[in-house]
DNA sequence: CGCCACTTTGAATTAGCTCAAATTCCGTGG
DNA sequence: CCACGGAATTTGAGCTAATTCAAAGTGGCG
């Protein structure tokens, strides 16, 4: 475990936990109203725009780094990666994407995007012109608030991510990388008793700050210990009896000693 | 070094380095450009808003987990940093602000703000009403302009700072860490050749994913190989003979074996 | 001037990395 | 439909960077 700072909160702790527990707590109709919003959000934009679309196909990129910035992107439905670029060549997965999320933000503050997107399946990408956005913005209130919405969560996000590296374990990370996934699936109304990873070892390593063979190794002791099973076939599906303990493992592998996995 | 996975990105790769070259390179034309960026930036805000000012002390904060959403800051002058709160009480700083940086746009996204924002010395914080703003967006193409680059900036720093957790030797980690402030500063107009640190080792540590003594060794390390001085007295003034030396020293503890600290 | 928080440094331990080899999977072409 | 080959995965063994634990040193502030 690493260090944490003891930084002073001492007023409101109790209502810091009350909202940070919003955070995480995840149930049935939470998912339900988060997946209509995802779709009314659709409709406003695609009655707003009738954007053109973009079919695409696992490896395509939406677009690069250093390319021109002008369009952001919406989803419609697919698995997408973002990828960092560092001028000494090192990449680096930075976020995941899904219905509904929006692409290209990163481009705004200096004309140029800053990473590449990437589809890592079939899906459907919506194109809209930034100045465009920015013209029905001014008009439509309802409209700058779900890009602001957009991108506040994606700043929060981020930062979860950055938590998850710092703090967590190898293992705890690769639960909790489950457990994203599956949510963000549960909040799209899709199943999480099931799912597909669309990365390699290889990428879940490199998004989490690790090496291919420990996520293999995680992913064996999650499954040794019944948190996820395999699918007969390919180690690519994988089932998720219960996405609840995962989240109560990562909470578990903070505990000082004890119970952890074999 | 960690895994890089290896990602598709044949086509338009001199593009990608030349414009990856973009992020890094810092001169003193640049530093100039924006920091009068910055000023024009607050000049802007100030006569649209003529926003209520805060002065804040070391130890301060802005607004908290869990707080209703409202505000948006706007920073005139001081040091400040961004810690996320979990439930189970683990504490990540996920960002550090100076001098005409944004605070809040985590709050947006579910009208409540989801860390604490904490003042690491003295400044002067602007406090911007969100409606208020969002009313003169609608009017103002430049504000909102200024808004989303703001946002922007935010992710694709984001998305750097996970890199660098990722992807960095602890010893690359703290040396990217000065670089990154001393850069700050001098976007900002201020000397970079003299810094004071307004953290502690602990929080250093907490940031770059490291512990407090490893922070210290790799100090310990770049000051033994000159790359850095210490104050005669107080461990918190840091010399920094040339900040370029640390981007190379960062970009040289990539390469394989060799060339290392002592 | 003395306390307390912060920092440094050392020694021992360990989580995760590297290297290596065996196995499985999947797409392709016969 | 099946055989083949390359890519992905798993697992083991040894190593190393970073952690933990401990103790001494230092500095700022009341």
């Amino acid at each position: 475990m690493l260090s944490t700072t003891d930084i002073d909160t001492s007023t409101e702790v109790a209502h810091n936990i009350s909202a940070a527990a919003a955070k995480l707590s995840i149930d049935e109709a939470m998912c339900q109203r988060a997946s209509q919003a995802i779709a009314n959000n659709l409709q406003l934009l695609n009655g707003l725009f009738a954007p053109p679309r973009r079919m695409v196909h696992a490896g395509d990129l939406i677009y690069q780094t250093g390319e021109h910035f002008g369009n952001l992107y919406v989803l419609n439905s697919g698995f997408f990666k973002v990828v960092n670029l560092s001028l000494d060549g090192r990449e680096q997965v930075v976020g995941l994407k899904f219905r509904g999320d929006w692409l290209g933000f990163d481009g705004i503050a200096n004309s140029r995007y800053t990473c590449d997107a990437v589809a890592m399946d079939t899906g459907e990408v919506w194109i809209l012109r930034y100045d465009t956005v920015l013209d029905a913005c001014a008009r439509q209130p309802e409209l700058m608030n779900l890009l602001h919405v957009a991108m506040s969560r994606e700043i929060a996000r981020d930062r979860d991510s950055l938590m998850s590296v710092c703090t967590l374990s190898a293992d705890a990370r690769v639960a909790d990388f489950l457990r994203y996934w599956a949510e963000s699936l549960a909040r799209r109304g899709m199943r999480t008793d099931q799912i597909t990873l669309r990365m390699t070892r290889a990428e879940i390593g490199n998004y989490l700050g690790m090496t291919l063979e420990t996520v293999s190794r995680a992913l064996s002791r999650l499954a040794r210990n019944q948190l996820i099973h395999f699918a007969e076939k390919g180690r690519r599906d994988i089932q998720i009896p219960h996405v609840g303990a995962l989240a109560e493992f990562v909470h578990r592998s903070l505990a000082p000693a004890a119970t952890v996995l074999q």
